[in-house]
RNA sequence: GGAGAGCUGGCUGAGUGGUCGAAAGCGGCGGUCUUGAAAACCGUUAUAGCCUCCGGGCUAUCGGGGGUUCGAAUCCCUCGCUCUCCGCCA
């Protein structure tokens, strides 16, 4: 969430910034609960320092075996008033905080301003989109064939989009997850294994609930939420926490599962690997100094890239406009791998800053060097990578014409074998 | 799952209804001393909100949330967490 003061003095830059992600906001009714907020703050807390001028006047004569009746008595109507207050400002403040979730992030000046996918921009293509002289499949084809990932068996047990990854499969996606820590440990991310199920309170501070609370699978019984992404666990790892300025960049980069109900997208996009209800993926996060962020989103969206080199994967950068980057985002960028047995561009990652966005809501400062008042830090993540997509490219990328699949070089050392088929 | 004990400032740890935002110690910061350092001594050391004639004033915060009371770290309820014992278990 934006900070009520800045909220207060910008509100054209507000409002703009909502304007451009295609957000419809009004901030009138959160400047008139603010303005009923600090009324009450004012009227109770005056009547407040007068019952602890009361109250100590009463221990006194208590003291002093004197009567003080009368002086209790007195406060009877600043008691009642009190309560009053104080009810009320549960109920404003309640108030506001929804209001105020419901005003998204601001765009960063160089994030071009657009409406939809077509509007985002390309910054960057690497490698050769191949051109085989033999018809290439997609990856479902080559899955089935090899018998790596069992789709079918996936909807038994659980349900469409929860494979089971097989033999070669299985071994392949443990690769990939060793290669890409590795990869993110080199970099200096430290690794962490979290929690995959998050408490309320973590899925509010990144930013799940209220509004994305229908991408997730509940545990209703015990309030818990089925991570949809590292990051969930991840940022939370720090709320409610002071960091050093000395410490900052803190990175992480940690494996877990993903779970994504991914409702109201059924229809495009469900052959195969490319949508899943549950997939794996690493994730990065950095918890950064707000002057270094994005210096620090684009060496982030290099330590993505670099993987995707590193595998030999084709891939282009997209830097996403105003209307295409969510909610909470101040800019993002998006990795797209291809995959020449469709045709088409997968995403692999989303490289987000998140400058206090996320930081305010979760309560995550640092303190600074020289003694000064706790900051808010400025959070950032970005997948490195995540897996089905990215195995869905490596398997039609890396496809024979003999209708082999053969294993980069890179990860040759992870699989312990070098060819599939 | 059952029984019990706890949760206090950066840390250790006092405090069971009346100036307690909270003793003491440690740590941190500043200073004196010293060629420098250590030791010793002195001082300082939370966060947030509201108001401000920008000097400061007021309020809140002792795991979270409610309540009792003129007044709550202290009493009651509730939730969470930690520890001990029992049960179960990868």
């Amino acid at each position: 969430m934006l900070d009520l003061k800045f909220l207060r003095e910008n509100r054209e830059v507000v409002i703009k910034g909502a304007e451009a992600k295609g957000i419809d906001i009004n901030l009138d009714p959160i400047i008139e609960a603010d303005d009923r907020r600090k009324a009450l703050i004012q009227e109770g807390d005056n009547l407040k320092s007068r019952r602890n001028q009361v109250s100590a006047q009463v221990g006194k004569l208590k003291k002093e075996g004197k009567d003080a009746s009368s002086v209790i008595a007195e406060m009877e109507s600043v008691k009642t008033r009190i309560q009053e207050i104080d009810s009320e400002m549960r109920e404003v403040e309640k108030n506001l905080t929804a209001l105020l979730l419901t005003i998204p992030n601001i765009p960063h000046t160089s994030v071009p301003i657009g409406k939809t996918p077509a509007d985002n921009k390309e910054i960057f293509r690497w490698g050769e989109i191949i051109k085989p002289d033999f018809p290439m499949k997609p990856h479902w084809d080559l899955t089935d064939k090899f018998e790596i990932v069992d789709f079918s068996r996936g909807s038994k047990v659980t349900g469409a989009g929860f494979p089971f990854y097989v033999g070669k499969g299985a071994l392949l996606e443990r690769a990939l997850i060793n290669f890409f820590l590795d990869h993110a440990g080199q970099r200096g991310y430290k690794e962490i294994a979290p929690p995959i199920i998050v408490n309320e309170d973590s899925a509010r501070g990144t930013g799940q609930i209220p509004d994305k609370e229908d991408l997730m699978y509940v545990v209703e019984r015990d309030q818990f939420y089925m991570i949809p992404t590292a990051e969930v666990s991840v940022t939370n790892f720090h709320r409610d926490e002071n960091l050093n300025e000395s410490d900052l960049p803190v990175k992480y980069a940690a494996y877990t599962p993903c779970f994504r109900r991914e409702a109201g997208s059924y229809g495009k996009d469900v052959r195969g690997l490319n949508r899943l209800h549950q997939f794996d993926k690493v994730e990065l996060v950095k918890f950064v100094h707000p002057l270094k962020s994005y210096d620090e989103l684009e060496l982030l969206r290099e330590d993505a890239e670099r993987v995707l080199q590193l595998l030999g994967l084709p891939y282009h950068t997209l830097l996403m406009c105003t209307g295409d980057m969510g909610f909470t985002q101040a800019k993002k960028y998006d990795l797209e791998v291809w995959a020449p047995g469709q045709q088409k561009w997968l995403e692999v990652s989303s490289c987000s800053n998140f400058e206090s966005f996320q930081a305010r809501r979760m309560n995550i400062k640092f303190r600074p060097d020289n003694g000064g008042k706790p900051e808010f830090v400025h959070t950032l993540n970005g997948s490195g990578l995540a897996l089905p997509r990215v195995v869905a490219a490596l398997i039609e990328h890396y496809q024979t014409p003999e209708g082999k699949i053969i294993i980069p070089k890179v990860l040759q050392q992870y699989t312990k074998f070098e060819v599939i088929g």
